[in-house]
DNA sequence: CGCGGTTTTGACCGGCTTCAAAGGGAGTGG
DNA sequence: CCACTCCCTTTGAAGCCGGTCAAAACCGCG
């Protein structure tokens, strides 16, 4: 079975200008992509048999730290969430995943984190075996892996240099299609308000800013006093003017 | 030519169980690794007329963020640091390579971030297109950027959830050979010490922890007041017992 | 010895965490 | 339909860790 990559702005969903963290694809992720790549022989290969089509729900986990790594993992739909955990219960998620990311490679036979489901998920489960004899194939992971690091390099910055304010508006606009992560191509329309969908709790969020869910909270809150974000449904945040989170998140 | 990789316990410079980031190989960083695996293509590949050996001094910059990604990168001998600018000029150090290891990688035809010789170097530069051609050399840039994200993995857990001297004694424990960045295959003889050589200054360790210099400072100065290490030559660092330094690391 | 750089130390401050309590929303049962 | 519970989130107050600013110490070198 082949599930079609979703546009993130098909209709029926999209009339407000809303994206849900569902619809962002971050494989090749961003603005500033190169040539177009030839994927064909990856896409061939992940419908074939040889790739199972497996499904996991909210908060499901697909794999613990230090489980033998036996898959290797494509999302079809959906987000997974990697973390750590140091011994004393302190955890961080390290990354967060989207439709076409690979993930469940490990250099050492066990997984460096663990994985879980932020939402339900389809997931095709590949053998690392078929991938090692095609150069295309490789090329393709190659590619996912490098995706990958990028935006790893990224979360550093955040985690290293950032403001509570500044995590949590670079947070927001990682889900801002094309605002995201990786650059910022200017405000798209006249009307540039995005409603952001968040599958996480604040709890997650927190972990994955390096904070704490009271201080993720407050800096929330604080947005909402200044009139920069308004707040829904505590999981659906509106940007009220991209450009002025998009400001706030210490990149420019 | 071709530089053989150094054993981090050649005789000579080791009789006092002295180990400098020089010779510590991190390209499947650690204790935890799985089988051996078939490099002999890489290993003539990388030593073919195709293969071009550079030499850079320390504090050379190899590349700027932003520039085109012209070359495909193998340190064959030292080590580079890759680092991010915000706007405003803080820093973050999001990598430190070793021998073996590739960068240069882009997903986006510009470098995403900017490579600094910490010492001198050598450096081979490959060209891309030669690498797309083989599985086999395509299946070794893939086992070290695996091995990349596990690092950064651990760095994110760093920077997200330690606090300042846990960070500093993960630090010293990444140049302890066998007992860094993955695991900690326990005291290896009944002198458990080590001397550190640190090719990096106050400033760029503090940039690489997410810290300032002089909280950096602060911690070595107060490890060494308990007597934890002690600073033969401020780049000179001997980890009086380093399972002491271990079990400081949060990660146990 | 004097100079420029880096590193260390000190004093103070502020942002984030911690601890504690109140608020809110969804689900259940009376 | 409302009361009650549970869990998550928000808000408040206080404390602490690390940052900031400033000065002293150190170190290599001419």
């Amino acid at each position: 079975m082949f599930v079609e990559k979703k546009s993130a702005f098909e209709p029926g969903n999209q009339a407000d200008g809303m994206v849900s963290m569902h619809h962002h694809n971050s494989r090749y992720s961003g603005t500033k992509m190169k040539a177009p790549v030839d994927d064909s022989a990856w896409l061939s290969f992940r419908s074939s048999p040889r790739a199972r089509l497996d499904r996991f729900e909210s908060h499901d986990i697909l794999f613990h730290e230090d489980d033998p790594a036996t898959n290797l993992y494509e999302i079809a739909s959906g987000q997974i969430m990697l973390y750590r955990l140091l011994a004393d219960g302190r955890r961080q998620v390290v990354d967060i995943l989207s439709e076409g990311d690979l993930f469940g490679h490990s250099m050492t036979g066990l997984y460096d984190c663990s994985a879980e489901a932020l939402m339900p998920c389809e997931v095709r489960i590949l053998d690392r075996r078929d991938i090692e004899q095609s150069s295309e194939l490789l090329g393709h992971v190659n590619r996912c892996l490098m995706s990958r690091i990028e935006v790893l390099h990224s979360h550093a910055v955040l985690l290293g240099r950032k403001s509570a304010t500044e995590r949590v508006a670079s947070f927001l606009m990682r889900f801002v299609p094309g605002r995201g992560v990786v650059g910022c191509s200017g405000p798209k329309a006249d009307v540039d308000q995005q409603v952001v969908v968040l599958k996480m709790t604040r709890q997650e969020i927190a972990d994955y800013l390096g904070l704490t869910i009271e201080t993720v909270s407050r800096v929330l809150s604080d947005l909402k006093r200044r009139g920069i974000i308004s707040i829904e449904k505590n999981d659906r945040i509106k940007l009220v003017e991209v450009c002025r989170v998009c400001k706030m998140t210490g990149i420019h």
